[in-house]
DNA sequence: TGCCGGAGCTTAACCGGTCAAGTTCTCCTG
DNA sequence: CAGGAGAACTTGACCGGTTAAGCTCCGGCA
């Protein structure tokens, strides 16, 4: 037979006290003398209790979780990294102070508003963690509507008054540059993510500026959607081009490891060949041969830091935009100096 | 300034009934007439209600929630498609019914048993997920001396009074073994994942089995951990062997795709120097060139599967143990006929 | 000696639902 | 035309916490 759950009911009980004197006692508030406050913490401990979270959010404000929602169908979602290790920076800001992380996965926009409001009405959440910011995004509106705290992962630019935990990708994307620049290439292409994504505009944009300052003229921005189909296609198109590019820089590591793929089904060398650049250096990056050289940054730290300023923010304290540092680019086999004779014609089907 | 929430009272109050009534109307249970019902679920929809789901699990039974616990380092954990896939899988099957998932990421087993402690004792979920079987797993008698409703993910065998939702991986070991004997292999090695796993070791015993019964003398057992890099390591061992196997199968995309790097990288080309399989046929075995050759299975399905039977448990029905259909073999480049000529030999670096 | 203040409790009410047990009222039946 | 059944409600209690307000001492001070 199940055991059943000891309340402070019974706590007070064996202590020989009221209800609340055990609700004092346990929250650390001033009402009960510290011999009796001694005495209920070691009968809690000794029945095992912790407190229901259920009648806890009834009665006071709080419901002890926090809310993410993801909008990325399954098949994108799967493979990169970048979400679960987010997810596992997040756990251990939250599981210090006992909140509950709750994950949906959503098909598209509406529906994922759509969580927002039920997620407030059920009081089941109190915030929630904003990924994938879009131009003009329809969700901040509606959670400053709401009046849930949130907490943008990215570049704040674009997200109202809400706080935002984000990196200097420009930057990044200048070491990159220069990098490639440096090994002497002249026609840099980027292989980008969703369009639509406010950090894909971002990337864009200082990419462009950096080959401008760079002196690149011959620079190309082709878009994909972070799958690994989306990249071969774009990858065999530019590499069968009449003049290709000799160096790809990807928006994620998915994409890169694609791009590889491709590269040496054409019969191309990398990075003799064509050189590749990879944007978030999972393990993925170290797997493959060669090994990409990638933009790396510490993903996990980064939800920690969004999970604790998203506490903090439910707490009723002011919060403001914290710049994690910098990603930088960590060089391995996938980049080198392109070579002086132009690559073999690729290799028919 | 923030919404406020409205509560069946203020549904009660507009519609002139009391606040016993629209619970009756809004749950469709009898104790109202059709009229008032609807009229009742149309105020309802006006102003956006939704249960306060701490009331409920407060007077009911239910949190509407179900817990995962993933007890898988950060850094194993984030390159595996499989936990998101199962997880898109889950959610398919849990908001069709406004069932939330509640997430967390441990360190250890001790914690996992922990966190499940406290789930229970806070009344945060309804149910939970198992994952990772283990021998003797101590998680299962926790679970059901605490009466909290669970299913196992994979092969129930060692899962006590719980039901499982598995697949037959040993009839997929089988088709593996045939397909690399077919081919003309005699030497192949199996590079598992961690072996305290339950689903290691059954898998160990099946490819045991499949290869006496293909005639098969000369196999191996390898233990890795589902890392790159602990696959790299063992597979540059194996492949510098006196007498190297000409086929690997391994236990997971990751490590498959890692022993693609170092076959590549000690000059070897595949598959005509040796074949290469991986289990669990994520888009990563698709991105690497050759393309491998895979163990498929519907993991979403897997994961909806194992949801549905969940919240069957939590609803009182009697739940059987449920065997999702059978892995299949997808067979791409990474598999050939062994070449005649013995390899050369490995390039030292 | 009387009064005030605070420490250390208790009582009562509330959060927003659910459920068991009434209470009407109508309608059917013998 | 009384009596019983059932439909359509309402009242009251409860889940397990929190919070505000009240009550008792006891000690200190005028």
């Amino acid at each position: 037979m199940p055991v059943k759950r000891p309340t402070i009911a019974d706590i007070a009980r064996r202590a020989g006290v009221s209800k609340v004197a055990v609700s004092y006692a346990l929250n650390g508030q001033a009402g009960v003398s510290e011999a009796t406050r001694r005495r209920i913490r070691a009968i809690a401990d000794e029945l095992g209790w912790s407190p229901n979270t259920a009648a806890r959010a009834l009665s006071g404000a709080s419901a002890y979780a926090v809310g993410l929602v993801v909008c990325r169908p399954a098949r994108i979602l799967g493979v990169e990294p970048f979400f679960m290790q987010l997810i596992s920076g997040f756990e251990t800001a939250l599981s210090a102070r006992s909140y509950g992380l709750t994950l949906q996965v959503v098909a598209s926009l509406e529906a994922e508003i759509e969580v927002y409001h039920r997620w407030w009405a059920e009081r089941r959440v109190d915030g929630v963690i904003l990924v994938d910011l879009r131009v003009d995004d329809p969700r901040v509106p509606v959670l400053e509507h709401l009046g849930l705290p949130a907490i943008v992962i990215g570049n704040p630019r674009g997200a109202g008054r809400m706080a935002g935990v984000w990196s200097d990708d420009a930057a990044a994307l200048v070491e990159v540059v220069d990098h490639l620049v440096g090994l002497g290439h002249t026609r840099i292409a980027r292989v980008t993510g969703l369009p639509e994504l406010l950090h894909t505009r971002i990337r864009d944009e200082a990419f462009t500026a950096a080959c401008s300052s760079a002196g690149v003229s011959d620079f190309r921005l082709v878009a994909a959607d972070y799958t690994g189909e989306s990249s071969a296609s774009v990858t065999r198109a530019l590499l069968s081009s009449a003049a290709p590019p000799t160096a790809l820089v990807y928006d994620n590591d998915v994409m890169a490891v694609a791009g590889l793929g491709v590269a040496q089904e054409l019969g191309l060398s990398v990075p003799r060949d064509v050189s590749l650049v990879a944007w978030d250096d999972s393990p993925l990056c170290r797997l493959v041969h060669p090994a990409l050289t990638a933009i790396s940054r510490d993903i996990p730290a980064y939800g920690a830091h969004a999970a604790q300023r998203l506490l903090a923010a439910i707490g009723g304290e002011p919060v403001s935009d914290f710049q994690d540092t910098t990603p930088h680019l960590v060089v391995r086999g996938s980049t080198a100096a392109p070579s002086p004779h132009p690559p073999p014609p690729p290799r028919p089907l």
